[in-house]
RNA sequence: GGUGCGAUGGCGAAAUGGUAACGCGGUGGUCUGCAAAACCUCUAUGCGCGGGUUCGAUUCCCGCUCGCACCU
């Protein structure tokens, strides 16, 4: 019994922030006549420019987001005072690669979030089990001991492979068995895509310097600007802070948390620091991904 | 010149007569609806230098060097 049917094709552009992905896309994109799936984590949310590093194109009259000529997805679909999740935009990406291939073009998706990729592209299906506020706030009153604890009694086969100290993972678990009365599913790796994945990872002098020259323009660009208005329109500094990076430190150094002397060469310094870690731990999750074929640039 | 205090890993910083907490940084890693988040591993054969006491000293004693403070 063959399914004969040929994988849809999927180019796959991944590699750590400010390695040049984005360009990368556009060229891929006008080569093989492609639109773009952004994968990124904080461009999803609108008002959140330059402290992204989000592109610069523009909506067009029938609502495409369009950058030099190429369609982008995934970039101002939400609204940063609401949490967007890996699930809503595993529905939105596949919906995305859909749309795209009906135009006849190759869906090339592009960005640093290697959870969001991984969740459209393999056949991860989720539980059922929306985030649920008031069971979480109850949740994070419990040491993460407790919560190991009971989940072990409720899900030993998650509990064996958990990361028994981290309340995040703790908490979605139990919230997963907890409603659902069932455990926690296992997550697939294949994919019902055919896929083609290419990674940019510069050497780390020229990484750094490209991630200090671009914190240095986003200084210039009015990046506390940015994040004061957010904070204006709404945003608690709690939830910025969470954003993390730039919306993180700007936030903390709009409260003077941190000391206002020579505030902006400080916040330059952390950042800088704060992005070259962000770029290992993408790095981490990469590496594991045989598939993926790496160039310097 | 005198007196007092201090001297611990890349940085900050504890404790102790029995062989060096912790935080930052660095390193490697984890990844099931917060993922730019959250979490884990490893990271000083060594406690300014030289003597002494002791079974044993980073810890006590003496001297020296350096730093800080105060005094003449």
């Amino acid at each position: 019994m063959t399914q004969k049917q040929p994988l849809q094709k999927l180019v796959i552009i991944v590699g750590p922030t400010s390695s040049g992905k984005s360009e990368l896309a556009v060229k891929v994109a006008k080569k093989i006549g492609g639109a773009v799936l952004s994968s990124d984590s904080r461009q999803v949310y609108r008002g959140m420019d330059i402290g992204t590093g989000k592109i610069t194109g523009k909506f067009d009259v029938r609502g495409r987001y369009m950058y030099k000529g190429i369609r982008h997805y995934g970039i101002d679909i939400a609204s940063p005072t609401r949490q967007y999740s890996v699930a809503q935009f595993q529905k939105y990406g596949r919906k995305a690669i859909a749309d795209i291939a009906k135009q006849g073009l190759v869906p090339i998706i592009c960005g640093g979030t290697a959870q969001w990729i991984d969740a459209v592209v393999y056949e991860q299906e989720f539980p059922k089990v929306r985030p649920n506020a008031v069971l979480r706030k109850k949740l994070e009153r419990l040491s993460t001991a407790e919560m190991f604890a009971t989940l072990q009694k409720l899900d030993p086969d998650r509990a064996a492979d958990i990361d028994r100290y981290n309340p995040h993972r703790l908490i979605r678990a139990l919230e997963i068995v907890m409603t659902s009365g069932k455990p926690v599913p296992r997550l697939k790796q294949t994919s019902p895509y055919d896929c083609k994945w290419l990674g940019i990872n510069p050497p780390a002098e020229v990484l750094q310097k490209k991630i200090s020259q671009r914190l240095k323009q986003r200084l210039r660009q009015g990046m506390l600007k940015e994040v004061a208005l957010l904070h204006k329109k709404g945003l608690s500094w709690k939830r910025l802070e969470q954003f993390g990076l730039e919306y993180r430190f700007c936030a903390l150094h709009l409260q003077s948390k941190l000391a206002t002397d020579e505030m902006t060469k400080e916040l330059f310094e952390q950042l800088f620091r704060a992005h070259i870690q962000y770029t290992k731990r993408q790095m981490t999750w990469w590496k594991r991904n045989k598939n993926i074929q790496w160039s310097l640039e």
